[in-house]
DNA sequence: CTGAAAGCGCTTACAG
DNA sequence: CTGAAAGCGCTTACAG
């Protein structure tokens, strides 16, 4: 009645040894039934004594749930090695927020890579899948829908219909939010980087800029940079704007991405933040925290919005009802030196 | 024949609706066995009629594997929410690393969040763990081992006997390569940032460092810096350092999250780098690259030790053989202007 | 208080 | 070429 080394014991194994049920082993193990004091005991000490662990996947598949939840962040979808070292501080957090939203409801948290074909979508074993900043007509989302997995987004969908649930900040408001504490601190002419995409954040923070420079009769200075290919074009697009005739006193950058581009072409035209120009960043990080002087920006609270798109996905998974409403997550204007003159 | 609305359609519904076994079904859908052209496409348009996807908890079940490998990283023990802004990139181009490894082999990549519990790690749902930077005596691969989970380490355990497989860089070795290359760029007074752990990391850069200047009649300048608590630490004790009667001419930051702070703390006192005072990082980072200037680093090529980890692991679970060799990736020393003057 | 059975959804031999 | 059955390991009603 010994398991084969090697071979795992199972619960029949352990049932054998203590000369009971399956069933009496399954309560026992589970503090549930009511057995004799005594025979819980000899069971668990069979058990023990075996190795008995039980399986993971045959609970899963009486559960009738995987337990996990697929987490696809952009970052991941590039394939050079120069691009993977860009980790940058905000998904990270989304990561670590889901992660512990997910556990707490007894899921875990699969960290999906680069995926291509269907053929590799559907090899994803995940109950749920969070989607962080999906594009215009997002394949992905296309593929998942086929596929049958309910789908949340980090940031909202800019075209579907129906639009999946989603968690985000409010994109149109931290812009707008960034200048008017530019302009209280005394800026008068404000440029902005910012990405030329189809993601929802950016296209709001373009929109609410086009529309508080109309409102105060500012000329717009917008810069498109392009995201992702390292950070030279946001150094050099700065560079440019300083060294035109008329050069902004205050340089938002929109994504985190841009922050030490910005900060190093200051520094190589031998401007000084403040004084000759004020700078601030749409997405809050340690680059931004840790910079001389420390860096105004919007703290997104990327934890938080983590935590609710679990959340919004466990309820879709377990009512199956009616789409949520989305969930925008309140951010925080961190003001720092960089905008502020002593 | 049809299924209920909102329930999920199983092989047994297909085959129903197609009027043959489900045997038949999954041969079908996996191209298996020898059907007839008309019967299979006949299945595959029921299956599609009724949007039926294979249960992936039964086929995993099957499998007899949950197909999912958790992957422990310290950063994600901290609990309150200015800790979780820290995403070192060293830890996210590990988990870039482990996952695409992982999804190659038919697996996928779990995160594991904060366990402190038995009853916690007892609820994760994976095959076998990764788990990054073990400390001297790590209950968690007490409770690991207890649970019969296989796990592989990055960077190795410091005291566990059996020491379970691991993948790292050449840590003692890449401290000498930094003294060395320091030493060639004339500097003669290198002091070392590092902290007091028990990470295997740290100790060997420690022997290293004290052998080295032991080796070349050198004084040893070791300080001692908490990691993890914000970056201050290190900028208050590069502050001392440099104050000193006899500064040192240069300053090695052993880990990233050192970084900001060494730059910091030559900024406030005027000290340029690399004229009055050279610095180099232990390990690469997006902030190193960044930095004006830029800072000489290795490259513990954090991506290829996630890889190697996994695979390690893989091994492990396929043949449930030997303990494997580690696997010592090999790092690379980038030189960049903070050590070398003009 | 305990046991025997059914069943979760799939795939893989094995019969016909 | 196709079907009926066994079985992966567990838990949950249901009998005794």
């Amino acid at each position: 009645m010994t398991t084969k080394r090697g071979a795992k014991a199972t619960i029949r194994d352990v049932a054998a040894a203590a000369e009971v049920s399956v069933a009496a082993v399954s309560a026992a193990l589970n503090g549930k039934g009511s057995l004799k004091a005594e025979t819980r005991e000899r069971i668990q000490r069979e058990a023990e004594r075996l190795g008995y662990r039980p399986s993971r996947v045959a609970q899963a598949f009486r559960e009738g749930r995987i337990g996990a939840i697929a987490l696809v962040l952009p970052l991941m979808d590039s394939v050079d090695e120069q691009q993977r070292l860009i980790g940058l501080d905000y998904y990270m957090a989304i990561a670590a927020g889901s992660a512990s939203a997910a556990f707490a409801a007894g899921y875990s948290l699969t960290l999906t890579p680069p995926l291509s074909s269907r053929e590799q979508w559907r090899m994803v074993r995940a109950d749920g899948v969070v989607l962080c900043d999906p594009v215009a007509d997002d394949e992905r989302l296309t593929v998942l829908d086929e596929i049958g997995v309910p789908v949340v987004t980090i940031d909202r969908d800019p075209t579907r219909e129906p639009m999946p649930p989603y968690a985000a900040g409010d994109n149109y408001a931290n812009m707008r939010l960034l200048l008017d504490h530019l302009d209280d601190e005394g800026a008068r002419r404000i440029a902005l980087l910012s990405a030329d995409s189809s993601w929802a954040w950016t296209q709001d923070g373009d929109r609410a800029y086009a529309e508080w420079c109309a409102e105060h009769g500012h000329e717009p200075l917008r810069v498109p940079v392009p995201l992702g290919k390292g950070d030279n074009d946001a150094l050099e697009a700065t560079v440019e704007l300083l060294q035109r005739a008329a050069p902004p006193d205050a340089v938002i950058a929109s994504a985190e991405q841009y922050t030490a581009g910005v900060v190093n072409a200051c520094r190589k035209l031998g401007r000084r933040i403040p004084d000759d120009v004020m700078v601030a960043v749409g997405v809050d990080s340690r680059s931004a925290l840790q910079n001389d002087p420390p860096l105004t920006a919007i703290d997104l609270h990327p934890h938080q919005q983590g935590e609710a798109a679990v959340r919004l996905l466990l309820d879709r998974l377990a009512h199956d009802a009616a789409r949520p409403d989305p969930v925008i997550v309140p951010s925080t204007l961190h003001r720092r030196a960089s905008t502020h003159r002593g």
